[in-house]
DNA sequence: ACAAATCTTGACCGGATGGTCAGGGGGAAG
DNA sequence: CTTCCCCCTGACCATCCGGTCAAGATTTGT
């Protein structure tokens, strides 16, 4: 029972690497099916470890669920924690755009975890939402009405909404790719085509 | 075993109501915990109905399912059906931002069960998508693209994708309602400002 | 009012699932 | 090489859950 929260001792080498093997399962597990739709049996087949395993590692299903998502929450927030406030105002928004759109298209499982919690109303997120989540977008979303009242950007957009925007235009090709390899047909690349269309969505967006 | 698919007998008074009642307690389950999450019991509960009593109306949890998510499509595609193609292509595009806001706001649940069974790889609802949503999209960006044609439109935007923003933007304030109210802080409220935002903002994408 | 059909339920079942435990293996320090 | 501790596992348990059933309660048609 060496879980959670603070480590003291300095994981082992194969303490790393099973803990890493058994959160990428549990990944592919939870993104898949959700958290109750996951087994343990499932998570240790994919780790290729035994489920006592997995439980000498973790104390619980929920130990493994809450260790993905707070491991998530600091990835999640980088690209918008990137946005540069000395920055050019447009250059800088289609930067984040790129940057977002990317880390969905390459981390759809992750994209997956984070909506489901979302979904049942975040009781594990809840707090850090309102924390963190909230500090950093009132943050950026300062800079971008910063630079609205320069002249630099169209005012006639909430700064919040429009981050929003963001989240839910790049998450949906992650959390619908079905959906949008079903709608496009069988020929066209939902994600090759994403990155031409938002650039030139979010440019005429932010036009002067 | 009366459920399921074609019925033949006309469904009396007590049935009808019956049905009702479970089919809304079973969309409050599974959009909030997904299928794995929701129980039989749980449904049963909130219906005011014993368990072996749902399972009088319908085969298997997975008949529930089922049901609620034929009667969802129909209602799902209305939205973007009214799009007239004899109308004004900025107001006509507008004006399916707002019914489709509308929808999303006024049937968070359907919303959500739509979501997860897309996340899932959407396994019932596969062909479903690849069938009548892929020729109503393919239509209605036909009419698009020939909007775009006639230089009525902006021609730098794909219409598939375009109508898939519509999808997203509108979707993220029904599922992500947790996290909107979270950013936007307790003071504000989410679905009054999304009007005015994607007004504002679907009028700089649409601008000519 | 009576019988037939419909509706409802408590009790029960088998399998799946999260979790436990006592003991056996294997690597690292000496 | 030995010892000690970390690592691992088969067997097992309690609970939950979807689903069944036989019998009782209610409604409906006449």
């Amino acid at each position: 029972m060496r879980d959670a929260g603070e480590e003291s001792a300095p994981l082992s080498r194969i303490q790393r690497m099973n803990r890493e093997r058994i959160l990428d399962a549990a990944l592919d597990a939870f993104s898949e099916r959700g958290f109750s739709g996951a087994t343990l049996d499932r998570i240790a087949e994919i780790a290729g470890l035994s489920k006592p395993n997995l439980l000498y590692y973790f104390a619980s299903k929920e130990a493994i669920h809450a260790a993905l998502l707070t491991e998530l929450l600091e990835t999640w927030l980088a690209p918008l924690a990137q946005l540069d406030p000395e920055g050019h105002p447009r250059a800088e928004l289609l930067a984040y755009v790129s940057r977002k759109l990317r880390m969905s298209r390459d981390m759809p499982r992750e994209s997956r975890l984070f909506a489901s919690e979302i979904f049942q109303g975040a009781p594990r997120l809840g707090d850090t939402l309102a924390g963190p989540l909230k500090r950093m977008v009132d943050d950026k979303a300062a800079v971008i009405a910063r630079w609205q009242a320069e002249g630099r950007l169209t005012p006639d957009l909430d700064p919040h909404h429009l981050v929003m925007s963001v989240w839910a235009l790049t998450q949906h090709y992650a959390d619908f790719e079905v959906q949008a390899r079903a709608v496009l047909g069988p020929e066209r690349d939902p994600w090759a085509e994403a990155e031409g269309f938002l650039a030139a969505f979010y440019g005429r967006v932010l036009a002067r």
